[in-house]
Order: structure tokens, then C-alpha cells, then sequence
DNA sequence: CATCCACGGGAAACCTTGGGCG
DNA sequence: CGCCCAAGGTTTCCCGTGGATG
């Protein structure tokens, strides 16, 4: 840790005080951002606000399944309904409560009653509690003070025990003779609507609402507002966002993307000490975001393919130097990839599965297009195989090693 | 040609889940 | 309520096949 190190910290650190960056408020660009309007979604808004109005004059809104694909404003749309339904009720003293719950991080039925209850009694403590009595809890709240709640249910695809769930939820209406509680769910899963057993969907589904992707000019659309709030005036040019709002259509209109896209090709310009973001930060930050996509998926993945990818990744690492092939690329021959994969395993104290279902999953890895296979051909025996990592082992090995000790 | 590495299909074994029934 | 069994899903086991070597 010399003067270089000591320079190159300063000169982030500097970066960072003197705010003539290209940001205004960089939140604007986050996806958790609600902005002031939704271009493009008027449609779904309205028909959001006529769905959840009655809870208004005291009658229970009918249950809404959303579903949409990623980045189609689905949480947005709901999120931005139900604020103002709130700032609307609260103006006029009408006991309207919203819980926003997303079902990734609150995926069993028990944590979504535990998440429910902090939101209507913030002083109880409900943790170690039986499921039946935090409902009761709940339960008794709400007709107490006659409260009207709507239950969000976001990425409700990841809920274990959808149907118990949603099923409890909507009993307690019977049981209630003031107040009320609401459901929406919110997936991009389409098939989800079928594997749910037909109780529970009629329940879920009495309202049903569609989100389609956004097409290229609602993208810039999108960006443009965005970028608005985002940057400051003058710091990003057309060109930067209608690059951005093409790729992201390309993308099958994800507009999350759309985002994230800008937000990355913020930053570079800003690494960049660059006083507006152009296409090519645009270009650049294409590459980074596909990279974040793709160590986002990995640490969703399951554990025994985590760890295959943590084995390849230490594995790429360990040989680099040694063993190549032509281009100076690191060969790893199934073989080997298997062996690292079960002393990893083992290591973690985790069961290696079969070199066969080990086939199985590498095979998957490809499709998703972390891995790359190709015939080894001569030079090797047999039909063996080279694979590849399609990723930076270090950035892998990063995200993983955190993933997989905790 | 025998041997080796590895691939991938299919049967068998094992585990999970949910419904029916005493 | 608990037990058991059927159905389904997951994983392993087994094996024939193909390609490259010596």
C-alpha cells in the first residue's frame, strides 16, 4: 500500500465530492423508484384505481391477479395505485391499509402473517408466534378498527404455499364482520394461473389484468422522464437514450432494463469523468448490465449448481497459465470439472450428486448460457469435452463464495 | 483392435406430497 | 389426527454408443 493506492483512493473519494457528476438523484433511475406518472400504463392504472376504488365506501375490492413480464410496470403500476389510494384515504380519515409484500424475500406463509402484523401493530413483537395466533392478531385488529386492508403479493410465484396462503387471507372476510382484506398477486410466471388448484384460483382471479411489454417508443418514453428526474440538464444526450430504449426492446420491453441501462451508463460516464452520457457509455454499459443479469441468476440458482460453478470457477483460476490451448484460453475437461465439483462439494458438507445428473446440469448451465461445451476433438481421448465459463471467474467465484458459506 | 473417456437414454430406487381412510 | 398408499418427481445405476489413442 504505497503512494498509488493512496492517489487512486483520493481520487474516488474526490470523484465523489465535487457533485458536478452527471446525477441529479440517482434514485430516479432505481427500479424502487416511483415516479410521478406512468407513460404508457394509463390504461392499467385506471383500471387498477376502478378495481381497488370501492374499498372507499367501505365494500371489499375484488381480488387481482397481475401478470406481465419482467419490467412491464406491474409492481410500479400497483405500488404508485395504492400510494395514492393511501394519501387519498388518509386525507378524508377512511381506515385504508396497504402491506406491500414481496414473496422472494417473504416466501412462506408464516413470514408473510409475521409481515402483515408489523405493518398493523408495529409495537407487537410477533416472532416464535404460532401462524394461527399472528392471524387472529391480524384479525382482530382489523375489525377493531374497522381497517380495509390490500394485500400485495408481489413475485407471489416464489410463495410456498400459495393456495394456504391466499386461502387464509381471503376466509377471514367470512369471519369479519367490519373491516376487510384484499388480495393482489403479482407474477411473470403465465403458467403460474394453472398449476394453482381451482379454489384458490377463482379466489386470486376475480380480477385478472394483463401487462403488456412496452414497445421502443414507450421505452424512451420512460427514459425520458426518467432522465429528467435522474440527471442533470444537459447530461445525458437523445442518442444516449434512444440507444438504450432499443436494446431494451430488444430485450422483449423490459424497461427495467431500459433502467438499469442508463443508470450503469451514468455511472461509467462518471468514472469516465465525462460531463453527459453518450451512446457509447450506453454500449459500454450493455456489457455490465448483461454481467449483472447474469450474477443475478447465478445466485438464484440452485445450490448444487452454485457450487458446480464455484469448482469451474477456482478451477479456471487454479490453471490459469498452465494448461492452454491455442488462444491462451484455460481448458477444463468434464473429467476434471466433475472431480473439483465433489471434493467442493464435500467440503461444504454437501452431498455430490452422480457424474450423471453432474452431465444433467452442465447441459443446463449451457442453455442458460453461463457455460459454454464444445467437442475437446483431437489431442484428447474419446468424446470428451471442453467446457468454458462464459463469465469472469473472479466475479463468479466472488458472488458465490458469499452465496455458498452463508 | 483393445482401451479409455465421456455422452446420454432408460430402468430402477429413492424421496416427497397429498389424499383417503380408519 | 395419524397412518398408509398412490402418484409424481428426482437421482442414481446401468449400459450401449462414439470418438480418439496406442
Amino acid at each position: 500500500m504505497g503512494g498509488m493506492a493512496e492517489d487512486s483512493i483520493l481520487e474516488i473519494f474526490n470523484r465523489h465530492v465535487k457533485r458536478n457528476g452527471v446525477f441529479k438523484n440517482r434514485d430516479a433511475l432505481s427500479p424502487h423508484y416511483i415516479p410521478s406518472n406512468l407513460p404508457y400504463r394509463e390504461e392499467q392504472v385506471k383500471e387498477l384505481s376502478e378495481t381497488v376504488a370501492p374499498i372507499l365506501s367501505g365494500r371489499k375490492p375484488e381480488n387481482v391477479f397481475i401478470y406481465g413480464k419482467t419490467g412491464t410496470g406491474k409492481t410500479v403500476v400497483t405500488r404508485y395505485v395504492l400510494k395514492r389510494l393511501g394519501e387519498f384515504a388518509k386525507e378524508r380519515e377512511i381506515p385504508v391499509n396497504t402491506v406491500y409484500i414481496n414473496c422472494r424475500i417473504h416466501n412462506t406463509r408464516s413470514s408473510v402473517f409475521i409481515k402483515i402484523g408489523r405493518e398493523l401493530l408495529p409495537d407487537d413483537n410477533f416472532l416464535g408466534l404460532s401462524t394461527a395466533y399472528i392471524y387472529e392478531r391480524i384479525l382482530g385488529k382489523v375489525r377493531e378498527a374497522d381497517i380495509r386492508l390490500m394485500v400485495v403479493l408481489d413475485e407471489i410465484d416464489k410463495l410456498k404455499g400459495i393456495s394456504e396462503t391466499v386461502y387464509a387471507l381471503n376466509r377471514a372476510n367470512d369471519e369479519l364482520e367490519k373491516g376487510s382484506i384484499s388480495i393482489i398477486g403479482i407474477s411473470n410466471v403465465l403458467t403460474l394461473k394453472d398449476s394453482l388448484d381451482p379454489r384458490t384460483k377463482s379466489t386470486l382471479c376475480q380480477r385478472e389484468m394483463i401487462f403488456p411489454p412496452y414497445n421502443a417508443e414507450g421505452l424512451r418514453k420512460i427514459l425520458e422522464d426518467r432522465a429528467k428526474e435522474g440527471f442533470r440538464e444537459g447530461a445525458v444526450s437523445d442518442g444516449a437514450i434512444a440507444l438504450a430504449a432499443a436494446y431494451a426492446a430488444r430485450q422483449s420491453g423490459d424497461a427495467r432494463y431500459a433502467l438499469q441501462l442508463l443508470l450503469r451508463a451514468g455511472d461509467i460516464a462518471e468514472e469516465e469523468g465525462a460531463s453527459a452520457v453518450t451512446e457509447e457509455h450506453v454500449e459500454k454499459a450493455k456489457e455490465r448490465v448483461e454481467e449483472d443479469i447474469i450474477l443475478e441468476m447465478i445466485e438464484a440458482l440452485p445450490e448444487q449448481e452454485q457450487i458446480l460453478l464455484l469448482a469451474m470457477a477456482k478451477l479456471v483460476l487454479a490453471k490459469k497459465g498452465q494448461k492452454t490451448l491455442g488462444s491462451g484460453e484455460v481448458v477444463i475437461t468434464s473429467g476434471e470439472a466433475y472431480e473439483a465439483y465433489s471434493k467442493l462439494a464435500r467440503e461444504l458438507g454437501k452431498d455430490p450428486v452422480s457424474d450423471r445428473w453432474f452431465r444433467e446440469y452442465i447441459s443446463e448451465l449451457a442453455m442458460y448460457g453461463i457455460l459454454n461445451v464444445v467437442q475437446a476433438g483431437k489431442g484428447f481421448r474419446g468424446n470428451t469435452r471442453i467446457i468454458k465459463l462464459l463469465f469472469s471467474p473472479v466475479k463468479i467465484a466472488d458472488v458465490l463464495q458469499r452465496v455458498l458459506v452463508a
